[in-house]
DNA sequence: ATGGCCTCGGTTCGAGGA
């Protein structure tokens, strides 16, 4: 079992790579963010035909997230029962055993801004939720872009980005909540090349120069963890004619 | 020194992303 997350930005646009990509990868689970598609607009049919089963929530211009599964899916909840937002930021869904919970976490632009406020209160709001539905479904996986950048190795200039937006004490003390909910970061289970980044801008030649930052995460609950054997980001679409500037993240399961 | 790209909506520029 292979369970993938991808920020695709735009899924109209990337609609070509990321059937490319299936076909390539033997993938059961796939987790798109930033659709950027009202669900009338949702490449179902498309997806659907090359075999796979698809969730989703979108809306026009921003956010948007699916669930794309070789498998059957089940029990689909679109976004946090306990969080009214109008933002389309998450899209669970049962895959076999495996609670799925697919996240567009806010990016919150800049540190004290107001979309930064509701980064850590949407983050709150996460962390209270996932703690339910994490003891409602013990094998969990938390799939998606998180925007935060957990440790200084998660970033090529540490100095540069030290409390910028994506690094800040207070995002990263987040993201270690929910990793206090009993989850583990998959891919740091396993050794891993140093400066392994998951998002390059599209500026600067960012990607070439290896100017990244890890930013999208497969966590996963302990009967999950036991299982999983690899994880790994795979830079090949960012290699690619007009890519996404995220790259898949894949974690491999037993 | 600043911003340098990409997508969208909707017109050719601004907002947002990270």
């Amino acid at each position: 079992m292979k369970i993938a997350t991808w920020n695709v930005n735009s899924l109209k646009v990337r609609l070509p790579q990321v059937l490319q990509w299936l076909a390539d990868n033997p993938i059961d689970v796939l987790c798109l963010q930033e659709t950027k598609l009202t669900d009338d607009k949702f490449p179902a049919a498309a997806l659907e035909a090359a075999g796979y089963q698809v969730a989703f929530t979108g809306q026009k211009t921003y956010n948007g997230v699916a669930i794309v599964s070789r498998h059957p899916i089940t029990d689909v909840v679109k976004n946090n029962p306990q969080f009214a937002d109008e933002q389309q930021r998450i899209v669970a869904a049962t895959v076999e055993d495996i609670r799925i919970v697919c996240a567009y976490i806010p990016n919150g632009q800049s540190v004290d801004s107001d979309k930064y406020h509701y980064k850590l209160k949407w983050l709150d709001a996460l962390r209270t939720w996932l703690e339910r539905e994490h003891q409602a479904h013990p094998k969990l996986a938390l799939l998606g872009d998180y925007n935060i950048a957990p440790e200084d190795a998660d970033v090529y200039d540490p100095v540069a980005w030290e409390g910028q937006i994506l690094c800040s004490d207070a995002e990263r003390a987040a993201f270690d909540r929910l990793i206090n909910l009993g989850l583990k970061d998959a891919f740091r289970m396993f050794p891993q090349e140093a400066k392994s980044f998951s998002w390059w801008d599209y500026r600067q030649l960012g990607f070439r120069l290896n100017k990244g930052l890890r930013i999208d995460h497969i966590l996963l609950s302990e009967e999950l963890a036991s299982r999983c054997n690899g994880c790994i980001i795979d830079r090949a679409p960012r290699k690619w004619e007009q890519p996404s500037d995220h790259a898949p993240v894949i974690a491999m399961l037993e």
